[in-house]
RNA sequence: GAUCGGUUAGCUCAGCUGGUAGAGCAACGCCCUUUUAAGGCGUGGGCCCUGGGUUCGAGCCCCAGACUGGUCACCA
C-alpha cells in the first residue's frame, strides 16, 4: 500500500536519517535520569541562592529560535514549559561541532524528545532559563505537532481546536493543550479522594463481573457477545447492583466499586456507549442516612480537588457544601406545576400531562406518568445539589417500600444543574416482595416497555438467605466529573470517547 | 432517531453571481545574530471528505453517502 507523507513529515524523516548517519540513535534505549522538572524550577528557582545548578530535565523541544553560535529554546516536560539557552561552544567543547551546527540547528525538529543537563539562570530580559551543558537525543517525532501561539497583538495562530481531531488523536491534544491534561489530573483525583472517602469509613472496593449471563441490575440495553469455550451468548453489565448486594448477603459491611458499564444505547453530549460509575452497598443504613453520606463525601471531593465547594458551570456557581435541599417528588411537582397529584388516579394524570403538553403514550403506567411530569416540569429548575425522594414504586424495582407512604419507594436522586447526578435506595431486602416486583416488571414489558428489568432468580437465591437492611447509591463518575471541571460534554472527560472509523 | 451546520495546505481559516485555489502560523533556503510569536528576503506544499449528476467549465449548483459539531427526543 502506498503511503502518502506530507512534505513536513517526509522532511523529518530525512532529519532522522541525517541523525542516524552522524552516529546517534534517535531512538536510545537506556532510560534518561532526570533529577528535576520546569514546573519544581519556575517554582523554587531563586538567583541568590545559586541552586539549580545542576540539572538534567527531559522533554520535548516545543520551539527553537536559533542565532548562530547561540540559540535559544523551549522544552515541555511532563509539568509544563522551560526556555533553554544552547551556545555551540558549550556542547560542543572539541572541534567537532556537529551536535550544535547539524544535529541541533537542523536535524532536531518540533515535537523531538530531548534530555539536557546545565544550570538555571536568568536572561538580561528576565526570562528563567536553563543555560546548556550537555544535549542529547532521546526519542524523533515524525509528524509536526500543530504548535499553539499567541502574537503581540494577542492573536492565537495554529490552535489545535477541531474536536474530532482533538478526540481522535488525544494524544496530540494533550500535548498542545495543557487545560486537557488538568482536566484529566482533576477526574483522577475525583476518582482517588473519594476511594479515600471510602476506604476511611473501612468499606471494601471490590470488582464484580463485567461479562454477565444476565444483564440485570438497570434498565437498558446491553452490548451481547459470546464465550466460545462455554458457547454461551454473554452480555456486557448494565450495572452491577446486583452482584454488590450479594456480596452484601455474604457478609460485608460495605462495599463498593468504581468501574465501567456498557450501555447500547444513543450517544450524545452525556452519554457514552461504556461510562464510568460508582455503585455502595452499606449494610444496616437506610436512604436517610445516605443522603447525610453523599453530601459529606462530594463536599470532600469538591475541596480536594477544586479547594473550595463552589464551582462555576455553565455562568452558574454551583455550591456543593451540604447540607443540600430535600424534597419529595410530589411536593417538587407541586412546587413546579401548581398541581398536587399525590391522589391522582392515572386517568386523571394523562389529563393533566394534555394540559402541560407533556407527550406520553398509552403504554406508561401512572409511575411512568409521574415521571414524565417530572422530567418536563422539575428536573431543569433543580440547579444547586437538591435530593429528590420517594418515588413511585412501579419505576423502582429494587427499592423498598415506603415505611410510611403507600405506592412509593424509599428512594432519592440527586440534581444538579437540572441533571441527575446520584440515585439511592433503601435496598429492597424482602425476597417475597422482590419476586413480585421483578414479575410486575414482566408484565410491563408485555405491555411494551422495552426498558422493564430482567428477572435474575440466583439473585432471589441470595435475598432468600437473608440480606441485611441495606442502603445502595450509584453515582455517574464522569457527569460528576463534568460539573466538577466545568466541562460540558462528557467527551472532554473521557481520554478516549467513542467514535465511528474514519473512512478516509 | 429528527433537525441545522462543518469537512479546502501540518494547524486555524478565507475563497464573490460557477472560470480548475489563498492568508496567517508551521516547513524549507538565504541573510542577520542574546531572542521573547526574534527580524528580513525568498521557496515549496492541495484526491478542495467520497461517489454520481448538471455545465464548454464545479471548491462553489443538484442527488446520494461518510465522518463530525450543535439542538431536540431517549437513557446514567
Amino acid at each position: 500500500m502506498e503511503v502518502h507523507r506530507s512534505e513536513q513529515e517526509i522532511i523529518r524523516r530525512e532529519n532522522l536519517n541525517k541523525i542516524i548517519a552522524v552516529g546517534i540513535d534517535p531512538f536510545p534505549a537506556e532510560m534518561y535520569p532526570y533529577n528535576t522538572t520546569a514546573k519544581e524550577i519556575h517554582a523554587n528557582f531563586d538567583p541568590a541562592k545559586k541552586n539549580f545548578q545542576e540539572i538534567i530535565i527531559a522533554g520535548r523541544l516545543m520551539q527553537k529560535r536559533i542565532m548562530g553560535k547561540a540559540s535559544f529554546a523551549e522544552i515541555l516536560d511532563t509539568t509544563g514549559r522551560i526556555q533553554i539557552y544552547i551556545t555551540r561552544d558549550e556542547i560542543c567543547p572539541t572541534e567537532d561541532k556537529t551536535l550544535y551546527n547539524d544535529v541541533f540547528k537542523k536535524y532536531l525538529d518540533i515535537g523531538d524528545f530531548i534530555g539536557i543537563k546545565g544550570y538555571a539562570f536568568v536572561t538580561q530580559t528576565g526570562t528563567l532559563s536553563i543555560h546548556v551543558t550537555e544535549l542529547k537525543v532521546l526519542s524523533k517525532s515524525l509528524r509536526p505537532l500543530p504548535i499553539v501561539k499567541k502574537d503581540a497583538d494577542g492573536k492565537v495562530h495554529d490552535a489545535f481546536t477541531d474536536p474530532e481531531q482533538r478526540y481522535r488523536m488525544r494524544y496530540v491534544d494533550l500535548v498542545v493543550n495543557p487545560q486537557v491534561k488538568e482536566v484529566f489530573i482533576k477526574r483522577s483525583k475525583i476518582l482517588s479522594s473519594m476511594r479515600a472517602f471510602f476506604d476511611a469509613k473501612g468499606w471494601l472496593e471490590v470488582e464484580t463481573p463485567v461479562l454477565q449471563r444476565i444483564h440485570g441490575g438497570a434498565a437498558a440495553r446491553p452490548f451481547a457477545t459470546h464465550h466460545n469455550t462455554l458457547d454461551m451468548p454473554i452480555f456486557l453489565r448494565i450495572a452491577n447492583e446486583l452482584y454488590l448486594k450479594r456480596l452484601i448477603v455474604g457478609g460485608f459491611e460495605g462495599v463498593y466499586e468504581i468501574g465501567k458499564m456498557f450501555r447500547n444505547e444513543g450517544m450524545d453530549r452525556t452519554h457514552n456507549p461504556e461510562f464510568t460509575s460508582m455503585e455502595i452497598y452499606v449494610a444496616y443504613k437506610d436512604y436517610i442516612w445516605m443522603m447525610e453520606m453523599v453530601e459529606q463525601c462530594l463536599e470532600y471531593i469538591a475541596l480536594e480537588v477544586n479547594g473550595k465547594t463552589i464551582v462555576e458551570y455553565g455562568g452558574k456557581v454551583i455550591d456543593f457544601a451540604g447540607p443540600y435541599p430535600r424534597m419529595s417528588m410530589y411536593e417538587s411537582i407541586e412546587k413546579y406545576t401548581g398541581v398536587n397529584i399525590s391522589e391522582m388516579e392515572e386517568e386523571e394524570m394523562r389529563k393533566l400531562c394534555k394540559k402541560l403538553h407533556i407527550e406520553i403514550d398509552p403504554t406508561m403506567g401512572r409511575g411512568k406518568l409521574i415521571d414524565e411530569i417530572f422530567g418536563a416540569k422539575v428536573e431543569a429548575n433543580l440547579i444547586q445539589p437538591t435530593y429528590i425522594t420517594d418515588y413511585p414504586l412501579e419505576m423502582t424495582p429494587l427499592a423498598k417500600k415506603h415505611r410510611s407512604k403507600e405506592g412509593l419507594v424509599e428512594r432519592f436522586e440527586l440534581f444538579v444543574n437540572g441533571k441527575e447526578i446520584a440515585n439511592a435506595y433503601s435496598e429492597l431486602n424482602d425476597p417475597i416482595d422482590q419476586r413480585q416486583r421483578f414479575e410486575d416488571q414482566l408484565t410491563l414489558a408485555k405491555r411494551g416497555d422495552d426498558e422493564a428489568m430482567v428477572l435474575d432468580e440466583d439473585f432471589l437465591k441470595s435475598l432468600e438467605f437473608g440480606m441485611p437492611p441495606t442502603s445502595g447509591l450509584g453515582i455517574g463518575m464522569d457527569r460528576l466529573t463534568m460539573l466538577l471541571t466545568g466541562q460540558h460534554s462528557i467527551q472532554d472527560v473521557l481520554f478516549f470517547p467513542q467514535m465511528k472509523a474514519e473512512t478516509k
